[in-house]
DNA sequence: AGATTACATGCCCATTGGGCAACTTTGCGC
DNA sequence: GCGCAAAGTTGCCCAATGGGCATGTAATCT
């Protein structure tokens, strides 16, 4: 992305790297629970206290690409056109993530699938979408909110659909072994949650 | 409920409704953080590993309740009439168990307000509702799967919309320090989820 | 360069989750 | 009622974890 920042940024930012690319490799290889955080500091070559300073515990470590991700989302979404609507911005957000990142992101999928099988990595996926979750209603509010009877309620339910969504897209997605684009499913599924129920 | 079933049964019920109890009032006496499994061990006059044989965690013990309601859901939701849609069992098993339950759950708004606050008991809770959310599925496509084309995609939608509903209209139920009845917030935000975005 | 600040590491400890084995209670067939 | 099998409880133990504190080391600022 940049090769701004100061020389400590960039070291953080690789040792933090460095950090989650162990972790989902050595996870991958063993299996998330004959993983042990000193398995990932040793093979990530930093101080078992260290690992600490970084992330919380494995499963951070592990969706830490995640998290990148879905922040990057945000951002595009607040940076959208004044002019759409919140589900507009939303979709177009996604559209556009999707595109640039040309749909290749064998990590993401390695990801998906432990989480799938991983309760302890799905707990803390929620929980983040859920922090997430937050600033999505803000962006929304401040697109949807003048006027709207209901607006708080609104939002809230949109960016929880929205993240439903993609979640579901993703797994499915990997069900699917990867046969159709994920751009596709993404799609689908957005229009799905926004189609009335009868 | 039931009086039936064994000494045996209803021992080990009265016990593990002892440790949820007494971790539910040492976290609101002193707040989950300065709880320690420990602690909930001598208030419910259990030793430590008696703990670890009924919950996994404190979180564990605290959602008991919770895990409790949404099963009872479930299965209220598989006994709705044949005739009903997905949507429409849904909607009638939340309003019925609204019902009996008439509305003053106070542990309910305790423990909601805990996991509000909480961002390890909100993972466990968001854990506990994907673990349902696959029964959920399976008895929407139970009911609409019939000939619909994409319906394994649409009912993990509405699976997963339902839940979200549920959950933001529990949260705001508390935030409104439970001045509207909750029956009517839920109604509400099941009302929105349905409704299509524009 | 010298001062300041941020970061990495080592040491340490309370807490946790769960395996194992002994002991106690409950349920059941006779 | 008796005695045995099954289920439950407890104590003991240990590896793993998360994080406070102090100290060394590298980066940034002036």
């Amino acid at each position: 992305m940049e090769t701004t920042a100061g020389l400590r940024e960039r070291k953080k930012a690789e040792t933090r790297q460095a950090i989650h690319k162990a972790a989902l490799r050595l996870a991958v290889e063993r299996g998330l629970d004959h993983v042990t955080v000193d398995d990932i500091v040793e093979a990530a070559n930093i101080s078992r206290r260290t690992f600490s300073n970084y992330f919380g515990s494995k499963e951070d470590a592990l969706l830490y690409g995640e998290e990148e991700r879905v922040r990057s989302l945000v951002r595009a979404i607040r940076e959208r056109p004044a002019g759409e609507s919140g589900w507009q911005a939303l979709r177009g957000a996604v559209r556009d993530e999707l595109e640039d990142m040309g749909e290749l992101d064998r990590e993401w999928a390695v990801r998906t699938s432990l989480t799938k099988r991983h309760p302890s990595l799905l707990a803390r996926q929620l929980a983040n979408h859920a922090a997430l979750e937050r600033e999505l209603v803000q962006a929304i509010f401040h697109r949807d909110g003048a006027g709207e009877p209901a607006a708080d309620l609104k939002s809230r339910i949109m960016a929880a659909a929205f993240l439903v969504a993609l979640r579901i897209a993703t797994h499915v997605w990997i069900e699917e072994q990867e046969a159709r684009p994920l751009s596709q499913i993404m799609e689908q599924a957005l229009d799905e949650v926004a189609r009335p129920f009868p």
